[in-house]
DNA sequence: AGCCGGATCATCT
DNA sequence: GATGATCCGGCTG
């Protein structure tokens, strides 16, 4: 009968359809909308890191498009979601041209609207800051799972979108080298609003102690 | 506040 | 068969 009051407001496609390390920072400040109604939850993103497919060593799409990443190889403006360490979900926002597979991981952010249902399924964070603050709380926060992996976040009808956020976007921009890679340390591809208490602590990556090693008697 | 180890499985070698 | 774009709890200080 009447149109909502607030419509959201999505990026379009030519936002995504650039360089992931150009489009990462502006997405700070912005806002990823999962589900509606009742099951809404608002995600203000603080904190993300681009990767550059075949350029980049540490990117998903490093060795060429396979059954896992072949969304990141498709159009920009879907989402790539992976499964990571045998119990973590990571959601990504694909970018640059089909063919390629540029993307921008979602490391972070501050919930704005559900926090009920996002506590319901983060029932482990102690606070506020701690309901989205990593890449894998902010998968569980969001509801998202490899169920969603290519929903298109430009379109009103998707159960995740990406929308433009209420100004003003942050004012000062931290960037530095991306976290828990082991290859390509050394690029400054993550970006975050300084000093918002949401984002994650920087983590270097750390090779894992052998499982088990059963030496010769 | 910071470091360490364990959990746990899809993906690729 | 090893590794990983991580998280959490327990310990140290």
């Amino acid at each position: 009968m009447s149109e909502p009051q607030n419509p959201e407001r999505l990026l379009p496609r030519a936002f995504f359809a650039r360089p992931a390390h150009e489009v990462a920072p502006d997405l700070l400040g912005r806002v990823l909308v999962s589900g509606g109604g009742e099951d809404l939850v608002a995600l203000r993103i603080t904190e993300v890191e681009a990767y550059e497919g075949e350029q980049d060593p540490a990117s998903h799409g490093w060795r060429g498009p396979t059954a896992r990443n072949a969304v990141m190889f498709g159009p920009p403006g879907h989402l790539y979601v992976y499964w990571i360490y045998g119990m973590h979900h990571a959601a990504n926002l694909v970018c640059g041209s089909e063919g390629e597979s540029h993307g921008v991981l979602i490391r972070a952010g501050e919930i704005t609207a559900g926090e009920a249902l996002a506590l319901t399924r983060r029932p482990a964070a102690r606070s506020h800051r701690e309901l989205a603050r990593g890449p894998g709380r902010l998968a569980d926060a969001l509801g998202i799972t490899r169920a969603l992996n290519g929903t298109d976040v430009c379109a009103p009808d998707s159960p995740v979108r990406a929308t433009t956020g209420a100004a003003p976007l942050p004012s000062v921009i931290s960037t530095g080298p991306r976290t828990g890679i082991s290859r390509a340390k050394d690029v400054p591809w993550r970006f975050w609003t300084t000093d918002d208490p949401t984002v994650s602590p920087y983590r270097a990556h750390k090779p894992r102690t052998r499982t088990r090693r059963l030496g010769p008697a």
